[in-house]
DNA sequence: CCGACCTGTCAGCATTCCCTGACAGGGGGC
DNA sequence: GCCCCCTGTCAGGGAATGCTGACAGGTCGG
């Protein structure tokens, strides 16, 4: 819950995933409310599809979160909302960080 | 100076120049205090002109120094620093920031 | 002279990423 | 029947990126 200090790769995935201007413009719009894909394609004027992988990496970083609603009629209709996070980013709170980060094939044969 | 609101395209800048495990690795070692171009790409086991790049992107971002300092002998080495930075990245902050996004062939077209 | 240290730049490769159109399926209402 | 709304997935191509070895130059000390 309180994401204070995060892992190493989290805070990576966290970064990966805003360093993008399709995607602060997701979170940008989705903070005046929540909203679907196909009216957020409209309103961002960009491809479904393109949106779509977007948002899932938004979602991997546990950034934005999807509910799928299936409605009693059946249709269903996927919202997403903004996840509430406050990551603050200085030198220190990255150099706590990295000591955590999984770099894959990693031996530990770091010396001093 | 105070950078409390970076513009959109600081603000990505600055996401993109940190997304990246070894920038995030050069950033935590330069965190210890200052270094020149060679003796990091020791200590982070990584190749030369690869850190080289690296610090550059980090350079472009404003978020490290680079000095370049001749000795009286003639001899030069450039010490990298870290600049002090701070930026708390909130939903409130994106939605802020996004507004004052360079978007390449952006057309003011968009109604409402 | 040779070796060790430093900086800076280059071409080229391999890989990954971004983005697109088109398709599959579901549900309405007219 | 047709048309409109929604979700989800796919292949393919074009572009950008990451990374490498090798080169240029400089100073210093044996």
């Amino acid at each position: 819950m309180s994401r204070e200090t995060p892992s190493g790769d989290e805070l990576l995935a966290m970064l990966a995933a805003l360093a993008s201007p399709h995607r602060l413009r997701i979170v940008a719009a989705l903070a005046e409310g929540r909203s679907y894909v196909s009216e957020l394609a409209r309103r961002l004027r960009m491809n479904r599809p393109l949106l779509y992988m977007h948002l899932q990496k938004l979602e991997a970083a546990e950034l934005v979160v999807g509910t799928l609603e299936t409605a009693p009629d059946g249709s269903s209709v996927k919202w997403f909302d903004l996840a509430p996070f406050a990551v603050t980013l200085t030198p220190q709170a990255i150099a706590a960080a990295v000591p955590t980060l999984t770099v894959p094939g990693q031996k530990d044969e770091d010396k001093q």
